[in-house]
DNA sequence: TTGCTCCTCACGTCACGTGAGGTGGC
DNA sequence: TTGCTCCTCACGTCACGTGAGGTGGC
């Protein structure tokens, strides 16, 4: 009875809804190790999630939607932070300061890592959009142009 | 011999290493119909394309890479997109005022559709970048916390 | 007790990846 | 003529989709 918030939990379907997603997906990110799978629920018994859970898979489907990574590429990242979050565990019961200063320093590397992704990312996004606005700019010109040669 | 540019054409490996793609995705992009397949190219002949062709793909690969559609999705923009080109081959042969501007209106629309879609993106990853510049901020507030009270 | 949601196989699908074996152009 | 690139099957893979048949909790 250590620290009995009694948070709040969720099922699988709730989660599903809330993220937009198919129960089969998180299945299958739980499969694959993406999720924490619960070692000791046994076979048949309700998958019940905390909103720690929640926001973890969250992370997994922006990198994953928005940044087109592989659940592969995935992993490599978020089993780093999955050690971050075991070792914030460690933080509550044995906070050594170099323990402390070598878990901030690992979390902060991996959090400028996805921000990089993140920018290369807007940097494609914005010359797609300035060539399609490009593209719109000839068009309306030729359509005036049209209106113009039918106003003679 | 009409208009005879003699424009240069790639081969289907120069294409794929321009753009970069495998010649398997632009050949299963033929095959969804998505490139217009020479029709008349007989059994083992290699594929040749031209700048059109190459801009096309590029297009293609844009909305799928920047914007997660899928294939089909994009057949249905292409599909659209294929029917402006056969008109704007119209636009040398037979220039009705008329048919000029349905089709300068219908380029303009799917042009703007994609324009959205890129639009929402953009927001979405604004939001992402926001939110891990935050989880930065404080993890910096913590790593700056302990070598605070390291200095005691 | 009755729905509703969950469970576990397990096969299907989409968008290609990856050879196998053979032919064509600078 | 010799590589190098291309060709066409065709099976494999990744990330799930989609039922089939059965069990569990408000």
């Amino acid at each position: 009875m250590l620290t009995a918030t009694k948070a709040r939990t969720f099922r699988i379907g709730e989660v599903a809804r809330r993220l937009g997603v198919t129960t089969r997906a998180i299945r299958y990110y739980e499969e694959l190790g993406l999720l924490p799978s619960p070692r000791d629920r046994p076979q048949g018994v309700h998958r019940v999630y905390d909103e720690a859970a929640v926001a973890r898979l969250q992370q997994i489907l922006k990198l994953r939607g928005l940044l087109g990574l592989s659940l592969e590429a995935i992993i490599a990242i978020a089993d780093a932070d999955t050690s971050r979050e075991a070792l914030r565990d460690t933080w509550d019961a044995d906070p050594s300061a170099a323990d402390r200063a070598r878990i901030l320093d690992e979390a902060k590397l991996l959090v400028l890592r996805q921000l990089e992704l993140v920018k290369e990312r807007q940097a494609v996004l914005s010359r797609f959009a300035c060539e399609l606005r490009r593209t719109l700019g000839t068009i309306e010109e030729r359509r005036a142009a049209l209106d113009a040669e039918e106003g003679n």
